[in-house]
DNA sequence: ACCTGAACACCGTTCAAGT
DNA sequence: ACCTGAACACCGTTCAAGT
């Protein structure tokens, strides 16, 4: 394929691959600018002509797990593209959420969201607070359930305590079922401001 | 008053207020063993005689945070009460979003939120539902905003890139403009199952 | 344009030993 | 029951210097 060469020099988009490699490998815990330089064969202090610090470079690996470009029209495709993103790489909540509360990412999820929103009847004020709020649900419940899974796998979770209960086939039956009720919402308040 | 004699031996409870007065001046990033264990005069090491490790530590603190006990009854209450406490702790939602995720955090407002959903007509697992989606977006939401609040204060914000755009000045008036819309929601969950 | 080598000021955790 | 002292294996970041 189009892989680079083994010993050339790096640019921003090698660094970044090379962190997805370790997250996907070791999780958040595990990405350490160490790590990330020892994966392209280089001394930490290069990662720094790249990158200003670790966060810009979590950032980019956000931006690179969000995603670019085209969302589905409707809402509720909008916030299930956004959490299977999330879900299709270790910790992908937590990253993305972090970069996100810096200020250093744009998603492309919450323009799409505005003008789903729009579309259902909100006005401009009350679309931007359906996004946000939505965004907020899908990004806490996979960060969430992202965690447990990793506690599962360290056992150091501790069973007796569980935010979302009963079995453990039927997150995403959960996850749908708190969606609904929120877009349900949006629809009452569209219904109200609408006419 | 009752504070404790300045070289007395520490238990649990004095770990956690060290730790707590640590967070206020210092945030979540200056939490660090070492600078609570000078709080009290004491070794690093001291510190594990009293917890396991950071995390259950940091779970305890979380306790605090959350507060212990009664509630008030209705859903828009227990969400805005939650919210306070959460304001009133610099860092205060990231630390008890990270509790719970571990399931170290028992959270009072949520049992509260489940009965106070019942009272609204929802079956035991809509009003499951209902509870985790207005914590999750309560957390979220809050987590946010402290997020930024922080990098405002260290200037690291950028402040073309905003989840919740707008003038600074009603971030209360948004929360609660998408809390509504979640218990609209509640409410049209209600009136579809309830009869 | 991209990287090395070395240093600075930190981390969480463990453990034998003390009182 | 609670703490010391010392060590281990790490961190992120900076900076002069190299090619």
């Amino acid at each position: 394929m189009s892989a680079a060469p083994a010993s050339a020099r790096n640019d921003k988009t090698d660094v970044v691959a090379a962190a997805m490699r370790v997250l996907a490998d070791s999780g958040l815990p595990g990405l350490s600018m160490r790590r990330i330089a020892d994966e392209i064969d280089v001394q930490v202090s290069a990662l720094y002509w790249h990158f200003p610090n670790k966060q810009a470079l979590l950032a980019a690996v956000s931006a690179q797990i969000v995603g670019a470009g085209s969302a589905p029209p409707e809402v509720d495709a909008i916030a299930q593209a956004l959490r299977d993103r999330l879900l299709a790489h270790r910790d992908g909540a937590e990253i993305v959420s972090s970069s996100l509360a810096l200020g250093l990412l744009e998603l492309p999820a919450r323009a799409a969201l505005v003008s789903a929103a729009r579309d259902m009847g909100l006005d401009a004020a009350a679309a931007d607070v359906a996004a946000d709020t939505i965004v907020h649900y899908v990004i806490g419940y996979t960060f969430h359930e992202q965690q447990r899974l990793h506690a599962a796998v360290v056992g150091a979770a501790d069973a007796s305590v569980d935010l979302v209960p009963e079995g453990l086939d039927d997150r995403a039956g959960d996850f749908d079922a708190g969606l609904a009720m929120i877009i349900a919402g949006v629809r009452a308040t569209a219904s109200v401001s609408g006419r």
